[in-house]
Formats: C-alpha cells, structure tokens, sequence
DNA sequence: CTGAAAGCGCTTACAG
DNA sequence: CTGAAAGCGCTTACAG
C-alpha cells in the first residue's frame, strides 16, 4: 500500500528505486565549463560570460574570449541542458500527447498535425517530445501528469476524447493547448475548424451534382468533430429541400477497416432499397474503407456511386482514383498550436488569459470519386 | 567572427544570448521536495528517502513515511526532472533524428518506424523526442551535434544517406544506432533488412506467375537499399534465364510525384516498344504514382499490368486494388532500435562494442495488383 | 541510526 | 572591473 503510493509518485522512469550513478569513465564525460575555462586558462564563469556574450562578457579582453571560444570548439563544449533547464526552468521542449491508434487514418491525421508541429517548433528552436498514448481514460490520466515534471515547458493534446477531469490532474497553470479537443478545458486554447461548415459545404457539393439520395457514414458518435459534421450534413439537406432520413445517417468510427465493415452492413440491411447517390464519410480514412465495400460489391466509383471524405490527408491523394474531401489546414493548426503554446509559456502564467477557441476555415477539395448522379436508378445488389 | 564562433558554440535554443530567467511568482512554481518535507514536518533529504523507498528509507519510521507520502501526494510532488538528469546524467529520453520529407512514402515509412520506437521507448518508461531534419549534408552536420547536450541519452537516425563525417562530429561514445544506415558507422549498430532477398523475392513472385518483361522503376541512385534491390532483381531473372535488359531499369526516388512522372516519362521513351508484363517499384508510394500514372494512360490493373511495390507501409493496404508488395518489418525495426540503444546506453560506453548489423528478413505479400500474365501481347500505347 | 554537507553544471547577483 | 559564492532541485556519501 504504502509501496504503491511511493510508486505512483515518483516519475515512472525510475520505477520507484533511486538509479544508481552510473561509473562514467573521465574519457566518455561532456566537455564542462570548467574544463573550457581550465583549457584557457581562466575560470569557469569568465568561459561561460565569454560564450554567452552576456554584458558581463564585455569585461573580458578580446585576446581572452578569442582563447575561450577557441578551447571551446576545440573541445567539442556544449552547455549542459539539465544544468541549464534546472537554472531557468525550460527545458525548450514541449510534449505533443496523442493517442496513436494502429489504425491507418488516426495516423495519416497526426503525421499532417505533426508535420506542422515539428517545422513550428524548428522554426521556434524547441524540441518536440512525443507521448504516445493508449487511450484518454485510465492510461492518460495515470501518465500525462508525470511527464510534466521539467522534461516540457508545455503541453499540445490532440484530444478528441479527452474530458475534464484528466486536464484537472495536470499541474495548475501549466501551459496547455488543445487540437480538436472535445471540450473547452478552462485555461487551455482548443484549436479546431470548421467542422459544422465543412459537412455542410461537402453535403451542397455533392447536391450541386444532382446527388440527393445521400448516406452519411459517420465517425464515432458523441465526438465533437463528428457531431458537428452530421449537423452541417443536415443542414444542407434541409437548405435544398431534401428530407432528412435516419436510415441514410450511419455512425460508425475513424478507421478504415470499421467504415469497410460498417458499408457492408449498412448495404447488407438495405437490400432492395434504392441505391444512395452518394456517400459522405466521416474522414478519408473511412472513406477509403469504403471505397474498399463499394468495389467489392461490383459498384464503380464515381460512376455508380460517389464517395467523399474528410480532413484530406495524403490519403486522399494516394488512393485510386483521388479522393474528393474536404480540406482541414491541419499542418497549419499544427503550426498554430505551437505559437500559440510558445506564447502561453512566455506569458505570466498567472494571469489567467482565457483565450476563445480557435476556429479555422475549411475547403472543399474536388477530385476523381464524385460524378454526376447516374442516370438509371439501381436497387441495393444483394451481398453474397 | 568571434560573435559567430560563439553563437555556433551555444546551444541553438538560446541563439546565443542567455535566456532571463523568468520571474514566476510562487503560485506556479511546481512543488519542491522541500515543501513536501515543510508539509511533513521533516527535512528534503528525508523526503527524498522516503518517496524513493533507497536503502535509506528504512530508518524512517513507517508513520513518518506516511505521513511524507501523503504530503507529496497533497501536492502532487513530482521530482524535477531537469535535477534527476544532472545528477544521474540521464534524462530517460533518446533523440529519433530523420529527414521528414512532405513527399508521402517517407512519412509513411517513417510513421511505421516511428509505431514501432514509440511503443518499445513506452515500454522502457523513456520519452521520444524528434529531430525533424531538412536534409543528411549540411542541416545534420550543423544541428546534430548541438542535440548532444545531455538532453538526450542516445540517438536513433533514420539515415538513408548519411555519411561518415556527420557521424564524426557527433560526441565519441555516444550511443548511435542507425536504421537504413547508408554505411556502417564505426561504433554505431545499423538495422536494416534483407533488401537484396526482397528485390530477389519479389522479382521470382512476378515470373512465377508469368510474368518475363518486367520493368524496375528503381529508388534513389546510390542508396544502399535502391542498389540491394536491383541487384536482387537481376539475380531472380538470372536465376530464370530472362535477359537483363538496361531499357527495363529506370532509376527515379523514393517519391510518389517523381515516380509517377517517370513511369510516364519511362512510357514516352518506350512507345511501340513491347509492353511490360509487370513493373516492380523501388517502394510502395512509387508504386502509388506508377498505378496513377499507368490508369491515366488507360491501362487496367492488374488486367493488363502489374504493379508491385516494397515497405508494405500502410500505403498498401489503402490504394484500390490492394498492393502485392514486399513486407520490411519496420515496426519490429523500430523497436529493435530501441531496445539497442537501450543496452549502449546502460552498458560502459568505453569498452568498444563493435556490434554487427543486423539485418531482417523480409517477405512477399501477395495482395490485387498481381495478376496473370496477359495472354494478348500489347505495345505502350501513346500518349497524349 | 540520523542530520548536515557536498556536488551534478551552469548562471547571476553580490562582494572585493 | 574582477573573483568567489550562492543557488536551481535533487541524491549520495559522509560525518555525528
């Protein structure tokens, strides 16, 4: 019991037990300062005033500082980062918290987020520590409170499913910024688009080529992103004077072998009906997945049927043919959520500055899977 | 002159000036061991024996100890990582440093690598950071080294082209591993897998369903892997008694675009000439672009050509049909690397380790772009 | 068995 | 204008 508290709250890098210095021979120790300044004569604050060229340097003779900056390259010398995180409380990194799903799309939607995290925190001279995440339950809220220990100056969470409680473990004030967060956590900024419009614009699209018997196969149920899609879905419909069926709204989840599966089912349950126009998908990913049911039910895209996704990610771009969805700026929000944490950690972190989400504009992306609507009206073939 | 030698010299993150340390009020400095002894009524040291359960801890009394433990627990102490690091000189995280390319196959081969390090750093209880690099010549050479600073323990380079000098400047003892290492770094272990089996392997499937003129759209000239699976290819066809014909190997990169160009350009070069049976393409993203490029000139596959590509990335599962390709097991991969880096970094760096590569075996995945051998010899069409 | 001190590597404020 | 000292937060070896 009392084991276990001792376990809980030490950092779970050392599992509980204190990690034994290790023996480092003097051959395979950092160049220090003290070395620097040894090698030039003179001691280590006149090495470090010189290599920092602070306004203390300025008392240092030219002839001095040449010799120290000289020792220093010569010894290979960089500035220890603990020594230096443990002066100024930065570490110049900051944590990207993700759960990483094995599916495909959950990871075609992070690598564009990170594309943009990493070229923002080059740009900003950070680093960019990953924490990869099973799930946004038990598993962040047991470790997403230790990592914020020094080893970050703040924290990105891509956070779909991340509720309130697990925000209020973390440590007050730590800087936080949110992407496509599920709530509006007090004290973080949420970075998200233009969901509502984005399911809006695709649905109008989609009319705009005749299509009026429209299926949308949704993500997970309960997300904001995919709440806010259905709406805007329906929002449509109704602009164009289309009733609203519930039999053509399907919600299934983000991963492209489930919305297969999904397609399959929704097809297998509505045998002999009328075969939808069109299908709107929940992200590309699923889209993807269902491009896969289609073709195997023998239905040509678009000439039969056409389908659109969500987000485009490079997915849509790889399938054949190319992918029409909707366009999310996610290396730009993933750029964005930098700044936007660089300037929350250079901020005093006691005011407290409640910043209105951020809401970023989207873009239909018109490729090769939608077509006019066909001409003769088909029944839904049966499945073997 | 001097003013650059010193901002070479320090670290990038301070660009040369030191950092201020930033004024933080009490209210968000992050709990010390010396508030949770205050707390408890005892000394840092005691609390820091206690929370550790050392050897020392058994001469704190059990009520004592729980009376510390409730006290961290209260505060939500968490042992500053920046000060574990100075003294332990570990920080419990290693560096993953890779030329992220926006082009597809990069990402997708570095996604399946990246799966792969992340969980097995989860595993060890260590974080990941990543050093995203614009290219292996100068931008490695210049930041590299700066990484080195005690930030992390180690490091893993995904480093298709890097040379021996960037290895150089990197800190002597410094735990190195290298996955697809374009040569083996003195002291450091190189992961790669059996490419010239898999050009081999994957080369014999194509003729085994009878397919004899087979085009090898071929990745990045000089690269080891690029080279490997060339010669690989001409041994399966020397095996089978096919004449290796130089108009059927046509280098390109490792990218989607360029490789859909070049199998256009490859086409235009080659109208009238027979058509290939099958083309084998140096990774899956080319084999992406080949597809594109192959549809748009009105040809079917697998019905009158097929595709094959190599990684069996995720990539190969989304496109339509599906890619018969070549399996890497990059995620096996990139926990290896970890786990690797794992025992030079807890071994004694000083003792010379030379470990031999390790190289992976590698497999064929038949999947929908392989198809017979089309009975109805056809010429490259023209093209528009 | 316990407490005070030393030290990891660095920088800054403060004596000389 | 320069040098020695203090301190960031922690742990370990060493006096009492």
């Amino acid at each position: 019991m009392q084991r276990n508290l001792a376990m809980q709250l030490t950092s779970p890098k050392c599992s509980g037990f204190a990690v034994p210095r290790p023996s480092k021979s003097k051959s395979s120790r950092a160049t220090t300062l003290a070395d620097v300044g040894r090698a030039a004569g003179v001691s280590a604050m006149a090495a470090s005033a010189a290599l920092n060229g602070t306004k203390t340097s300025s008392r240092i003779s030219a002839a001095t500082r040449e010799r120290i900056l000289k020792a220093a390259k010569r010894l290979r010398y960089r500035p220890n980062a603990a020594a230096r995180a443990l002066l100024q409380r930065r570490m110049h990194t900051f944590g990207l918290a993700a759960v990483l799903y094995d599916a495909l799309e959950v990871n075609h939607y992070f690598l564009a987020l990170f594309n943009g995290v990493l070229s923002a925190a080059t740009h900003h001279d950070q680093t960019t520590t990953v924490f990869a995440l099973h799930n946004w339950e038990e598993d962040a809220r047991e470790r997403l409170p230790g990592f914020c220990d020094g080893r970050i100056d703040g924290l990105i969470l891509l956070a779909p499913t991340c509720d309130e409680e697990t925000i209020g473990l973390l440590p007050s004030h730590f800087p936080i910024v949110t992407i496509h967060g599920n709530l509006d956590y007090p004290g973080a900024v949420n970075i998200e688009c233009d969901d509502e419009h984005g399911g809006f614009a695709i649905t109008e699209h989609l009319i705009s080529q005749g299509h009026r018997r429209i299926l949308h196969l949704a993500g997970l149920k309960g997300v904001r992103g995919t709440e806010c899609r259905v709406k805007g879905y329906r929002r449509a419909l109704q602009r164009h004077k289309i009733r609203f069926s519930r039999s053509l709204l399907h919600y299934s989840d983000f991963n492209q072998e489930i919305a297969r599966q999904a397609t399959l089912t929704w097809f297998r349950q509505n045998q002999g009906q009328p075969l939808p126009d069109a299908i709107f998908c929940g992200n590309d990913g699923m889209a993807v997945g269902c491009m896969h049911a289609v073709s195997e039910m023998g239905l040509r895209i678009p000439d039969d049927i056409s389908v659109v996704g969500f987000d485009d990610t490079s997915l849509s771009r790889s399938s054949v043919p190319q992918l029409t969805t909707v366009k999310q700026p996610l290396v730009q929000m993933g750029r964005m959520a930098v700044d936007l944490l660089m300037r929350r950690i250079d901020s005093n972190q006691d005011e407290v500055q409640q910043v209105s989400p951020i809401v970023l504009p989207i873009e239909v992306v018109p490729r090769g899977t939608v077509g006019p609507r066909p001409k003769q009206r088909r029944l839904v073939p049966s499945i073997s």
